[in-house]
DNA sequence: TCCGGTCTGTGGACGCTGTCTACGACCCGA
DNA sequence: TCGGGTCGTAGACAGCGTCCACAGACCGGA
């Protein structure tokens, strides 16, 4: 009743192409003992690994099966479809967003003024986000492009090291500028969504949006004028 | 050396599913010519159709074929392969975004007041641009969540009655702001960004992002405040 | 120590996909 | 009238997600 003709396609098959990547013995050599042990750990980084070259789609069920060195359907003792390893996968691209952007905080330079530092938290936020979606435009479309639909959310996932999720490091960005004074406490409330999406709009038209292709003098020029533009408007 | 599997995927077998939609006639009604005469344009249409429903990775070229009546490879005559049609469909997307755009522009009341139009201006085509997305979320992600990769960007395409593509109607709004003087000129260069950035973004992020499923009035004070923040940005 | 149950991995099916190819119907100009 | 080019057909093929019957391996109780 909701998907008419099944909202799934793609694939079927192509040409020849060249070989698979390591078509025997891969994720590490080949096992000896007839139960994995840890599979679906491995599985997962086997997502990881294929997302991080092409994305969500190319986490094929039977490609993670053949990388982790089982059989083409072992996936479905620890996944109930396709669907779910993806999401495992997509949590774990959410993460490494995250802790990126906890890494380019932990290095801004320390500052005596703590209104400046403020500042300087939030556009480093906005940066490190940027440059995770062209450094690993792969994960980035995971982390976001998942068909989700009925993506369970569950709290606490895709968090970094401090166990705060992306969106949450943004909070603690503006409640920091509304406790130095930077930003008046009356304009806090849903002031998240601002910056939130003049920053995610510019990852995704660079990565996969029309503005993909674009040359490092005229991004960084791009990156300037949309964080120039959140601090400025918010 | 590229893409070294296949990045195209998903598909494959379900179980039963209910049957297909309309599975003999369909399209227009079943054609009693060999040949159909306008097939080009009726695949379009019925990949529009799909992806209305589906997003993108409805259009399947069985289905398409299916939907106009033909063999499942007739297509084949018409797009060298599946990408091609979808880039004809994306296209079209692109040109309903454009047009919708355009109607909201076409219906702000006259102002005597240029400068106050023009700001209305810059506004109505964002928040056109958002109730695109969301009244049509299969076609906006149809144009802008296309693999693409190497899709030829043709100038003129997606644009609406006008001519004009929704990048071209936005860089016309922040024109006659500098004409009427509500932007200073020296900041009109790449200024298109931020807007852009911000509106897509939050677009993107009800559409298919962790927002999808705001409540209505959420969700307007969502669009309020990141319209508020790239007028005052600016 | 053996024995049965439960995990967990195997391998073969199925129907779906995109794509290729050989073929056949039609249209049109010579 | 005929012959070539255009356009749709039908059957194949490999790869996909998924299901299923089966088998190896582990574990607790007798």
């Amino acid at each position: 009743m909701d998907a008419v003709y099944d909202p799934r396609r793609e694939g079927g098959g192509r040409p020849p192409l060249e070989p698979q990547v390591t078509p025997t013995l891969s994720g590490k050599e080949r096992r000896d003992t007839y139960h994995h042990g840890n599979l679906r750990e491995e599985l997962i980084a086997a997502g990881m690994r294929l997302a991080q070259v092409g994305g969500p789609e190319a986490v094929v069920l039977r490609e993670v099966n053949r990388a982790a060195g089982v059989s083409h359907s072992a996936a479905y003792r620890h996944f109930p479809d396709r669907d779910s390893l993806l999401w495992a996968v997509c949590e774990r691209a959410m993460s490494e967003l995250a802790r990126r952007m906890e890494k380019r905080m932990a290095e801004l330079p320390p500052r005596r003024d703590r209104k400046r530092h403020a500042w300087e938290a939030l556009e480093a936020t906005g940066q490190a986000y940027i440059e995770f979606a062209l450094a690993e435009p792969g994960w980035f479309r995971t982390a976001f492009g998942v068909p989700l639909e009925l993506r369970p959310i569950a709290p606490g996932e895709g968090s970094g090291d401090s166990g705060l999720d992306p969106f949450q490091l943004l909070a603690g960005c503006l409640d920091e500028l509304v406790a130095t004074g930077a930003l008046p406490s009356e304009r806090r409330r849903g002031a998240e969504i601002g910056p939130w999406a003049a920053v995610h709009g510019l990852a995704t038209l660079l990565v996969d949006g029309p503005l993909r292709g674009t040359g490092p003098k005229e991004l960084a020029l791009q990156v300037r004028t949309v964080l120039g533009m959140v601090m400025h408007g918010l």
